[in-house]
DNA sequence: TAGATTGTTAATCGATTAACAATC
DNA sequence: TAGATTGTTAATCGATTAACAATC
């Protein structure tokens, strides 16, 4: 099976969560304007996403949601799921482990680490912290393959040469210092001054 | 003066908070290679992106760190500064209260907002926290331009609602719903679910 | 049927990279 | 000088949009 563009990628995880708002709304089919509407972009877009899966619709009808769920996550998600760990149980990992907890079947937040002795043991969205030390043993025997990263900046670096160490796959870096990772290892980086600065710079020009 | 795109202006973020670590270390010209290198891009984009800042390197030393530090400032910041107002005071939003006070000195975060009473008169990083019925009023007399959204998914359509009636000019939206706008109000959107669904698909996908 | 919607190709737009003369 | 580095144009790559025949 191709791999898909990153963009067409995060359009369909996006595509997936308004389709399962409108599954509990008790919608049966949804043309290709009305889903775009939603996510505010073209229909063109919307079809041409769905014709990399491969998917079509019901004549007249629209696409079928429940169906459009399914193949979505045939394409997206593993088969048997894959294991994430939250490193760094501050604010913004405590915030990550509540929501991320039981949201996609397929992607289990099944450890989170924190340096502070205290948290070893606590339990965030129903699952447990454990110190920084015990890393890579849990790691491997939890079959972890995604970390997110939440440490504060001055332990990014160790922190991510650990998990490269355990042996995972991807990391999702939210602290603001970039990471060095090998080849095998996918790395996505996501920095919310940047964000920030952004919106600010657009406000500021369209002002005049 | 004309529009950066916005991918330029994210990397000028990016190289402005790189530079700001190296004046700390007492560098004074850096080269588009070495500039390149820590943030895994080409020398290339550094060089075509500062051509687009019309700035210059110093004949066989580089650019000038200190210089083009003010020279990316004067082309993102706003002269006068802005002022930004974060609404949800959640794990969240406190990580973002936390982090952001004081790290841009153009971008002032001015005031919280949170709809639970006890909230109200705190202070995260020495910022005060407003009852969310005082929004409006808040935000005019302290003359916010930007809403940085942390709420639950539930009360998301409607602060933003009554961010866009108090006149606020740009909103980033943290929260999993899409928001609607008018064309006057710059939106940026930053669904960590979406990344992580990414993440978690390029790892599947390198196993192969 | 008439016409709304679709799936897909081709055209366009925008962003990145290659190429290379200019610098001193 | 020789050669590292730059600034900029042209070429390439990738993603979005326009166009339109096909569907029933």
């Amino acid at each position: 099976m191709d791999t898909l563009p990153g963009k067409t990628v995060e359009r369909l995880s996006q595509y997936r969560r308004r389709l399962l708002n409108l599954v509990e709304e008790n919608v049966e089919y949804i043309f290709s304007h009305e889903l775009a509407a939603i996510l505010h972009i073209t229909a063109v877009q919307v079809r041409r996403d769905l014709m990399l899966l491969g998917f079509s619709s019901v004549y007249r009808k629209g696409y079928p949601v429940k169906k459009l769920i399914e193949v979505i996550g045939q394409r997206l998600d593993s088969e048997s799921g894959q294991n994430v760990a939250i490193i760094g149980m501050g604010n913004l990992g405590t915030a990550l482990a509540s929501y991320l907890t039981g949201l996609r079947p397929k992607l289990r937040i099944v450890a989170l680490f924190d340096i502070d002795e205290n948290k070893k043991g606590l339990k965030i969205g129903g699952v447990k912290c454990y110190h920084v030390s015990e890393m890579g043993k849990v790691i491997k025997s939890k079959k972890i393959s995604i970390g997110v990263v939440t440490v504060p900046q001055t332990s990014a670096k160790k922190v991510a040469s650990q998990l490269i160490k355990s042996g995972i796959k991807g990391i999702l870096n939210f602290t603001h210092i970039p990471l060095e990772v090998p080849s095998d290892v996918y790395l996505e980086e996501y920095d919310m001054i940047t964000s920030l600065e952004k919106v600010a710079y657009f406000v500021k020009k369209k002002k005049k």
